[in-house]
DNA sequence: CTATCACCTCGAGTAAGCTTTAAGTCAAGC
DNA sequence: GCTTGACTTAAAGCTTACTCGAGGTGATAG
């Protein structure tokens, strides 16, 4: 049974696709519990790399660094992380989803943009051509 | 015939839907020529007016105000801002397709989340009910 | 013994786009 | 003549999530 199935923090960091700085930010912000130190290095077991994992998802679905952190600290012990996140969940969902409409209408934009015909863009403001 | 079809800084700001403030700043950061002052005070005319809507348009598009600093000043008078406008946009729709694919992929993932059962994030992540 | 490499800490710097603050001006109303 | 409110300036501050640099440690290779 191997004992060293603890990964110094570049190991980490590479399965994680992040840089070992960003680790140690993590740390600092509170969002990962500080691991196991030998001769001062950290070395991140099972449960570490699990942590990280969680906040590489948490970061993936659109939290932010401050939003993770309630997750995972469990407000209180009363409820769990799940619910904390279900309950984040549904309120981010519309920010994500406002997001999206956004961007969709920044694409018709641009690709109206790239229709358009006008010499100088005070022609497209006054609606000429394309509008 | 109004003279004074001429707008106050504030009063130019409440069409535009940004603070006086913004105004000011997006003037000092080359957006904007400075307007004629009365008093010391800025009055915006119809051409100024059209200043703000433009680069209003071209934030609503998603330009950063750099990118928006260059199409508005047409660089070198050889290409007009139109040109400029249309090369940017075919540089910024992947930037924004992105996004849409990030903003979807999160949304995915949130409502995965709502749909969850499991009782704590571990339990997630291992991929037992939902993944 | 020395070089190399990954690691350590701490403080400062970065990006973008404003917002705030302090101190002062201007025009109108009473 | 005084107050009020909108305006002026320059400079500093804010936010988020890192990133960098300096100066130092620990383990390993030659």
């Amino acid at each position: 049974m191997a004992v060293e199935d603890e990964l110094t923090i570049g190991e980490a960091a590479r399965l994680a696709g992040v840089p070992a700085s960003t680790l140690r930010y993590w740390e600092t912000a509170g969002l990962l519990k500080a691991p196991r130190r030998v001769g001062g290095k950290r070395r991140y077991d099972r449960e570490g790399l699990q942590q990280i994992e969680m906040v590489a998802v948490a970061k993936r679905a659109g939290f932010t660094l401050a939003e993770i952190r309630v997750i995972l600290s469990g407000v209180s012990r009363r409820t769990p992380p799940s619910v904390v996140w279900r309950r984040l969940a549904s309120n981010k969902l519309p920010e994500v989803e406002q997001t999206l409409v956004e961007a969709q209408a920044m694409k018709r934009i641009l690709e109206a943009g790239l229709r358009c015909e006008c010499l100088s863009l005070e022609d497209c403001l006054s609606g000429t051509p394309c509008g």
